[in-house]
DNA sequence: CAGAATGCCTAACGGCGTTAAGTATTTGAA
DNA sequence: TTCAAATACTTAACGCCGTTAGGCATTCTG
């Protein structure tokens, strides 16, 4: 009795078709741009059959974040064998290109207020986030960081701020005429630069390995 | 013939009674807690009067806004005489101070999009950026800033985004129970201090003044 | 005192997220 | 094969929202 098989088969499917929808409208138009009128429409379906796939919008968008954040958790990941400093630096680089690549992902996630989800355990958005902290405690077991620098939690609410600032700015204000923006990927990486030669012993940078490529012209423009 | 004038009168009594109460569900619930049906409600009218004074709800809310930060160009404008250093030190820390205070105004003005005024010339949060860049240019004349940074308007992105990510994570993610958040204020000052040693050349910070009081224990707590 | 202008209201429009209620269709067992 | 139960899906509505149309008093002007 393939029934029940096929039943889901077919759900996961429909429930695919309205995060791919979602996706498109999300991506192009933001949170607004998601209606669930427009969706039914999409999938061509009633509206109300959306809410046997998601409880409401919010998961929905949340849905599609926590697709893309994985990722970055992934990339993040990855840098776990290079020095502590240099960790930071590229934590904080993947955090800039993804703010760029996917506005409205990072807007979603670190512009708006949103509920959480109930399922506090695996959220990647958390794993980066512990992933940041323990990458701190590493450089402070190393002793890389300056005088004064002692709380981990700290040091690490300092990294993410100043490399979310500016992509921040950039997301916001990227229409507004009497700011003449520089490329958002170049200016990130100069702060963030900045901010972890504010941070870290003038020595522990020079010790942290520094390939050019680091400093190559990065791809595309900033919008 | 006193009538014009009286009339004018009751019609700016009526605005600031619909600002008043607009600000006082503003600044507790943010913007979706002003709606133009409480705020007939409170204003003891109905809901389209406050359309013979405000064009849209978006008006309401940038008057407030513009009210608010007004003060924090002026404040912007009493650092004029101090080095460049530490004028940019004073305006990022005038500048977190008033995330940090003013909560609801802060997400409004850099936290989310919003159409911009018809008269461009004279927007407080246009004139406090330009007084930010005019602090790097004289910077600049002074030659306080390391190799590298030349570009006026670059950098005074960077200064703005130094200051703003943090405060900005804080103001939307306070209730995320996986960071341990410490004091919003103290923690901007040590990241606006650790972006500004990276970016100006050491001799340039040492020059700078840096009064006792400017690393006291700030006022309040963070929220 | 007529006519124009103003102030203010009720009612509605079209949008939103979401839910209630009902009707087909499909399923699994008697 | 028949029949009840479960499922899929629909239309219609609820209660919000910002905003606007239309109309009735009141007030001002000549």
């Amino acid at each position: 009795m393939g029934v029940k098989e096929r039943r889901q088969r077919e759900k996961t499917q429909v429930r695919e078709k309205i995060l791919d929808a979602a996706l498109e409208f999300f991506a192009r138009e933001g949170v607004e741009g998601v209606t669930m009128r427009a969706l039914a429409d999409a999938i061509e379906y009633s509206p109300p059959v959306i809410y046997a796939h998601f409880r409401d919008k919010d998961a929905i968008i949340r849905e599609l974040c926590n697709r893309q954040i994985r990722g970055l958790a992934q990339a993040f990941s990855t840098f776990g064998a290079l020095d502590p400093v240099e960790r930071l630096r590229r934590i904080g680089y993947a955090y800039t290109d993804f703010a760029v690549e996917h506005p409205s992902h990072f807007r979603f996630l670190f512009l708006t207020e949103h509920a959480l989800p109930d399922e506090l355990g695996d959220d990647p958005e958390q794993n980066a986030y512990a992933f940041l902290k323990q990458t701190v405690k590493d450089g402070l077991a190393a002793g890389v960081f300056r005088a004064g620098y002692t709380d981990a939690e700290e040091i690490a609410q300092l990294c993410w701020g100043g490399a979310h600032g500016l992509v921040a700015l950039h997301n916001i204000k990227a229409e507004a005429s009497w700011i003449e923006w520089r490329d958002a990927r170049t200016s990130a990486r100069r702060l963030i630069d900045a901010t972890l030669d504010g941070i870290v012993k003038p020595e522990a940078a020079k010790r942290a390995a520094r390939p050019a490529s680091r400093r190559a012209p990065v791809r595309r423009s900033s919008r």
